[in-house]
RNA sequence: GGCCCAAUAGCUCAACCGGAUAGAGCAGCUGCCUUCUAAGCAGCAGGUUUCAGGUUCGAGUCCUGAUUGGGUCACCA
């Protein structure tokens, strides 16, 4: 039970047996106490004044006064307004710190079984990685890592979009004008060179439209006369009959931008448990509508073009199945949506992981999803997050403003061992660790600032404070934490865990705890509102805390318990930096 | 235009179910390294939480309306 579940239990019974009412405990607030104020927890007693028939204040004290004298951890109160300070024992918090010293299960997964699947990622396989795709994978990893800390059997996946028109124009752009350039021949990396293609193609499309507009045609004509045009047509239908020469470029032309992407993946420390390929699953969604349709579930217009209406549910009405019988994007997701849940039968959550241009998008699949009596539908969850702004601005590929995910990994490590280097604190690390080092600050810097904002705001990417090692910034973080390292190096042995009765805790110390031991709470919070800023936050203000703690008050120099509880409390601090960090998929040196 | 979302210090962001005097960082100014890592700590200054109403013991937070910005309303993904 925790603290916080013994002192609310304790009032109700209090408030029972004087009052005869059983109070709700969900009116209830028991918050941490504000550093302004002297205490721990603090009551806001409002709810209870009008059972108790007495002004507030009169209220907190007689609460405070029995609270005080049934539970001895409680070492004084004071009552401010309609706030009831309540202050622990320094042995109830030194118990705290031994209990948690010695489960070796503090920082590990409780597992509870349930199956829980994450998609982020799901790129769009002509264009390189961007800052956006930043976002997401670092999101979404992050979340998959945190729901796993919290117990939850987690599948970390993406939908691979690796069909359709827009593939048959990088694949025709190479055939035509590539003159046979690979990876190899050109040193592009894979998902750069046929990026480059992409490109290529949409140019030599624009100029064949402009000049048939110039004889005439409207551009609404001429973006389906153009030549290329009808060339990927063709190619899309070669492609969807099983052309093999087609199939040839295309899985060729695939390769190269997966190999990219895994350099790219490689580096970001992303990963992934089970891949979908568009390809594969795309067929599906198609029978799932057709039987739906069969069902009464949809309709049919006169164009044999299949809808659903949703308007019942407040939403629009949305096409399925076009007129031809070919299907559109939302065809395809309902297909691998019910693949996976066949995949995984004993899902208790899917995750999606995609901008917030697409909440109506999600909205609307899901209701689908519900209409078609799928019982898990209620699970799916649309982890829905804010686009990146740059101080110029929105990117945008046409004004060639997009920051490329391979540059800036590249910018933010080169950053980080220039100012690392002027610091001169790497004389003991050899090449290899330096080089080490200085990708765990860069990325660490790079995630840390992505993460570190509430996913759904919209946020501002500026380079500069990307980069940056002082403030609230991950070296910061990072930076307590190989602090912390150098004073438990230089404390010895392992003399921690020693009798620490009898030890009077300082502010800080006291504060510091207090932040420690809110830890699991904290982070199950996080993960179950899928926010790892909530733990960036939190790891931030560990990280602060500790830093005051360490100037004022000596460790490695006290004596007795004392030092022993400073040591103790400086281990758990680095400890809980460590998982903590790591649940957004950032790594901590031992020295910097 | 319909619907959805946002707006907090000069800038970037916090503030859990409505709780005390709205907090950090950056930028600016000022102190602190012969003592455990100064990538640190402390201090100064900076606010009508976009505006107008409402709900209540109490509103940045909830409701209504307005303003501004963004998204979305494709037989694109």
């Amino acid at each position: 039970m925790t603290n916080h579940e013994r002192i609310l239990e304790t009032l109700e019974a209090f408030v029972r047996t004087e009052i005869g009412v059983e109070i709700d405990r969900t009116q209830l607030v028991l918050d941490e106490t504000r550093k302004e104020f002297e205490g721990d927890f603090t009551l806001v007693v409002f709810p209870l004044v009008k059972m108790f028939r007495s002004a507030p204040e009169a209220v907190a004290n007689k609460v405070g006064e029995h609270l005080i004298q049934s539970l001895k951890e409680i070492e004084s109160f004071n009552v401010i307004k309609g706030f009831l300070n309540l202050k622990m024992t320094s042995d109830y918090w030194t118990r705290q710190l031994a209990e948690a010293g010695a489960d070796s299960n503090f920082f590990s997964p409780r597992e509870n079984g349930d199956v829980v699947l994450v998609e982020y990622s799901s790129p769009n396989t002509n264009k390189p990685l961007h800052l956006g795709h930043l976002r997401n994978n670092f999101l979404g990893h992050s979340v998959s890592l945190m729901k796993a800390f919290s117990g939850d059997d987690v599948v970390k996946t993406q939908i691979i979009n690796d069909r359709g028109v827009h593939i048959c124009k990088s694949m025709l752009a190479w055939r035509k004008f590539g003159d046979g350039e690979t990876p190899e021949s050109s040193g592009l990396k894979g998902d750069k060179l046929v990026g480059k293609y992409y490109v290529i193609f949409d140019q030599h499309l624009r100029s064949e439209i402009s000049e048939l507009e110039h004889q005439g045609v409207s551009n609404e004509e001429a973006k389906k006369a153009a030549p290329l045009m009808m060339e990927v047509q063709e190619m899309l239908q070669k492609w969807e009959a099983n052309d093999p020469e087609i199939r040839k470029l295309w899985s060729m032309m695939n390769g190269w931008v997966y190999a990219g992407f895994e350099h790219t993946y490689d580096r970001m420390q992303v990963s992934f448990d089970h891949l979908y390929y568009e390809s594969e699953t795309y067929l599906k969604g198609k029978d799932i509508v057709v039987k739906g349709l069969a069902d009464g579930v949809f309709y049919k217009k006169e164009d044999g073009s299949v809808w659903c209406d949703l308007e019942a549910e407040g939403l629009d009405h949305k096409l399925l199945i076009r007129g031809d019988g070919t299907t559109v994007y939302m065809t395809q997701d309902i297909g691998t949506a019910v693949l996976r849940f066949e995949d995984y039968p004993e899902m208790t959550q899917a995750i999606y992981t995609v901008g917030d241009e697409q909440d109506y998008h999600f909205k609307v699949l899901f209701k689908i999803l519900e209409k078609l009596g799928y019982s898990w539908a209620p699970n799916c969850r649309h982890l829905s997050y804010g686009m990146v702004d740059l101080p110029s601005g929105k990117m945008k590929s046409r004004e060639g403003t997009v920051v490329d995910a391979d540059d800036l990994m590249v910018e933010v490590v080169r950053a980080a061992q220039e100012s690392s280097q002027d610091k001169g604190r790497l004389d003991s690390l050899s090449e290899s660790e330096q080089r080490d080092l200085f990708e765990t600050l860069g990325i660490g810097a790079l995630k840390f600032f992505l993460l570190r904002v509430d996913p759904k705001k919209r946020m501002m990417f500026d380079p500069e404070e990307s980069v940056a090692l002082n403030g609230d910034t991950g070296p910061f973080v990072q930076y307590t934490y190989a602090r912390c390292r150098a004073v438990l190096r230089k404390s010895g042995a392992d003399p921690i865990r020693a009798d620490l009765e009898g030890v009077q805790l300082m502010d800080k110390e006291r504060a510091l705890l207090r932040g420690l031991m809110s830890f699991r709470a904290e982070m199950n919070t996080a993960a179950m509102a899928m926010n790892p800023s909530a733990v960036a936050n939190y790891c931030l203000e560990i990280a602060k805390v500790y830093n005051q703690f360490y100037h004022d008050i000596p460790i490695l120099t006290a004596d007795g318990a004392e030092r022993s509880f400073r040591l103790e409390l400086t281990r758990l601090t680095s400890e809980t930096i460590k998982v903590g960090m790591s649940l957004l998929g950032i790594d901590v040196p031992e020295q910097m």
